[in-house]
Order: structure tokens, then C-alpha cells, then sequence
DNA sequence: CTGTAAATAGTAATCATTATTATTTTTAGC
DNA sequence: GCTAAAAATAATAATGATTACTATTTACAG
């Protein structure tokens, strides 16, 4: 079992923060964002927080678009996308295939218990 | 249009190497092994030659496992695993879903022309 | 209250990747 | 085969994202 959670008020906020965006902020971005109620926040604590929500199943971690993650508080299954012009990453509103998982266990070796699906394009800003 | 590309004996080597492999390398991968035949290739070389290979549709870029970048000289569509324990990035034998990406565009507003689908759990070395 | 362990701010360090630059290779025309 | 211009290279410095370190602060159980 992974080390006990103590309250942490730049934790809260973070995580706050990030179920009120429906865009999915960078590190770098929450760190921006926080600053204005919490000054002083550390740029390390962010990272640490975000790691720590996203590998206790509260957030979700976007990687994908080779450079910076980006941070989901929406946990539900659903499909992203990122515009390969500006970087952007959005949610597609499409059913998400509960089928995948199945369908790859059942064809490898593999112990698969999840499944990203990342789209990629232009997105309708970047004509 | 792009800079017209020259030949060169150590992008043919890297793309050669590539080839012959089922698994997919990182840079540094490819790097280790091509010194065997070309001791004195520098890093910066096969980053290089990586991404003018991937950005000409000669090889594939995997992004996703969230730290380094992976490379695939199959360009037919297929999914990949990535293992959350030992990082290796691995085929899945499944056919690829051809509907995807039509469908993400009739729910969107973007302009989607690629997916890219990657599982992840435990792989079979991992138990 | 008090002790202890977790969390923090501030900073240094690391890792992957890209940029810079002087030199070498490729290759087209003679 | 030579020659010249442009591309590619090796070596190294620089960047950007993320993690590690450390002294201090905070949360909270007893």
C-alpha cells in the first residue's frame, strides 16, 4: 500500500481547479492558474500532486502528444483529441467502444485492463 | 515543400535497423545499436534522421508510454501496448477499427485524418 | 499541547530532445 | 575525375519538462 494522504490545501485546489476546466491544462498551466490563490505554490508541488491524483485514480493523465501531459479530472472513459497545429487537447463526444479491452485481451498475452484512443488533426480553430 | 533530402549511409542504416525489428526502439535504442556498425554516429544524428523518417511517412512515431518516444518502421494501421511495469511497447494483433476515425469526425468539429489506439496493463514477462 | 510523518517552497539535478557550428559527404554539372 | 553548393554529420551546448533534494512548515493522532 502506497504511503497515508494528508489533507493538503494546494492539493484541493489543484484538483478544484481541474474539475472546473473542460479543456485539460498542462502542469505548467494549473501551476499558472493556482498561483493567483496561492502565491507562493511551488511548480514541484504541482507536479507532485498531479502525479500523486493521477496514480490514485482521481485524475487522469493525457500523454500522447509526444511533448507535455496534460490532466483530465472527468475519470469516465472517453476519446481525446490534440490538433497537431496547436496543440490543443479536447474531448471527442463519441460512445467510447466497450468492446476494446475485450477484443485486445482476447488476441494477446497481454494483462490490458485500459485503453487510449487520441485523435489527431486540426482542430476547428487552427483552419 | 521540404528540404530536398541527400542520401546519407547512416539514415539508410537507421531505417535498415528498423526494419528488422518487431519490437519498437527509442532513440537512444537505435543510437546503442547502430554504433556497432557506426561507432562514431552521434545522438543528435539519429533524432534527427528519427524524425525526418517519421515526418515523411517512412516510419511511425509512438508517443504515449509519457517519457520517451518509441519507433515503428511498420506504417500499416495497428494498435499497441505499452506495460505499465517494464515500459516495453508491443504489437497487438488486432484489426484495426476502420470506422474510428469517420465516426470522430461526424461528432466533431475537427478535422481528424489520424488515431492512434494504445492499451496498456501488464505484459506477459510481467507477472 | 506535542511529536511525528507528510507536505511544502525553493532550488538543484536529471532526462529526453533540439539547436548550434565547424567539418565532411553527397551529388549535380563540367 | 574535378568542383562547388547544399545537405548531413559529429560533437557539444542549450532547452524544456519533470523529478530529486533539503530545510521548513503543516496536518493530525494521542
Amino acid at each position: 500500500m502506497n504511503a497515508p494522504t494528508k489533507y493538503s490545501h494546494q492539493r484541493e485546489a489543484i484538483l478544484t481547479y481541474l474539475k472546473q476546466r473542460k479543456d485539460h491544462p498542462t502542469a505548467e498551466n494549473v501551476y499558472i492558474a493556482i498561483k493567483e490563490t496561492i502565491p507562493n505554490i511551488s511548480l514541484g508541488t504541482v507536479y507532485r500532486n498531479l502525479n500523486q491524483l493521477s496514480s490514485s485514480g482521481q485524475i487522469l493523465r493525457l500523454s500522447g502528444d509526444g511533448k507535455t501531459d496534460h490532466f483530465d479530472a472527468c475519470i469516465e472513459p472517453h476519446y481525446h483529441f490534440v490538433c497537431k497545429n496547436c496543440g490543443a487537447v479536447k474531448d471527442v463526444d463519441m460512445e467510447p467502444l466497450s468492446q476494446l479491452i475485450d477484443e485486445a485481451n482476447s488476441v494477446s498475452q497481454f494483462n490490458i485492463d485500459e485503453v487510449s484512443v487520441l485523435f489527431s488533426g486540426t482542430c476547428e480553430d487552427c483552419v
